[in-house]
DNA sequence: AAAGTTATTGACTTCAAGGTCAATATAGCA
DNA sequence: TGCTATATTGACCTTGAAGTCAATAACTTT
């Protein structure tokens, strides 16, 4: 075992544009998979097949990679909903893909990266005012969709915003039980449906 | 500065049942205060003021020590709920009390731990075991408040479990994002009280 | 009062995290 | 073809985490 050659590759010299995004790739491999935590130099470094150090190269502040990385990925799902609400016809049919959409088992990855994200904002002032961002999107997104119920003569509230906040932090919830809560996984979202079918004035079961 | 001498004096000796608590009081007032992940050997020795290795020597494993103040910290306000609702007249005037002691904005850090806690049991698994419990301890509660206004004639659901889980998760969720979204965290509640009334058959209004 | 049990400590180890700095090798340009 | 800017690396530092082990000091018991 004297030549036993453990070592790796030296990596090919890429331009800074194409590594750089390789890198946040990784990063939001390792933050779908493991979660944010486990989103350090070390792993995306391995991850990509380089040495830490390039890595700091690329990104000089680990908190900031983190913070971007939950950016990114929050706003690739919220790109995807606005894209499935628009294309149904009626604002309640909007409202319906939409429940079915995030109450579904397979955005688990999403919903525990949310949970963490109340976590480590504490401490990271950069996810902090991403996460900020992030809900502020997401309220202005069901807020609209809400009033387009309203002028279409579908939908009847009087306080859209707190309609719209008070869902998000329902699905958000009843995801994150779920998490652990492998039994009642099935059966999510009934209250969330009569609820909101009550607050705007839907008739029974228009939401499922 | 040749005698400037920065050690702590030894702490006195105690009896094992009292310094073992207070170890896990100190544990649980620094998880109060910055999170369960504040929670470390060295953390919990210094508030004491001992050194590190007596920690190890009462509690010689961390992840069962975070555990255990997870535990305790949940149970004793699974505790405080129970003596508040059996005070109640009523089922309806418990759940109304239960809902807005569970709203209450007091209870902001005990929402931050449960958040941590959905984080952290991924990677621990005595937390994940101590949280299974815990949840399974509230559900049972919620659903034993229901079937006792059921009893009564209060309430109507056929499914007193499920409407107990999605009550726990929306209030849940609604809390962690009143966490971060201080704005409206003044608003949390109504839609729970709408879904919960109209769930249990109630008048609308009787839960405020 | 002496002995023995054990609560408490100090020195040390291991591991993984973020980050610095100077050296090296390579792709693209002159 | 050779130069040069820079992508990439290796060696090293610091911090904070958990944990081990033998030594010390303080109660309790005989």
């Amino acid at each position: 075992m004297t030549a036993s050659s453990p070592v790796r590759p030296r990596a090919g010299r890429k331009p800074p544009a194409e590594r750089g995004e390789e890198l946040r790739a990784a990063a939001r491999e390792i933050a779908r998979r493991d979660g944010l935590v486990a989103v350090t130099l070390r792993s995306v470094a391995e991850r990509v097949g380089v040495t830490r150090t390039l890595v700091v190269h690329y990104e000089p502040n680990m908190e900031a990679l983190v913070a971007a990385t939950f950016r990114t990925i929050a706003e690739d799902e919220l790109a995807e909903m606005r894209a499935e609400t628009d294309a149904e016809a009626t604002a309640t049919d909007a409202l319906r893909v939409l429940t079915r959409a995030l109450l579904d088992t397979g955005r688990d990855e999403v919903t525990a990266m949310w949970a963490e994200v109340f976590v480590l904002s504490r401490r990271n002032d950069a996810l902090q005012g991403a996460v900020r961002d992030l809900m502020d999107q997401w309220q202005e997104f069901v807020v609209s969709l809400i009033e387009r119920g309203m002028r279409a003569g579908e939908f009847h509230t009087d306080d859209a915003h707190s309609v719209a906040w008070q869902y998000l932090g329902m699905i958000d919830g009843i995801n994150s039980h779920a998490l652990v809560n492998y039994g009642a996984a099935m059966e999510r979202g009934r209250l969330v449906c009569h609820a909101m079918e009550h607050e705007l004035g839907l008739a029974p079961g228009s939401l499922r």
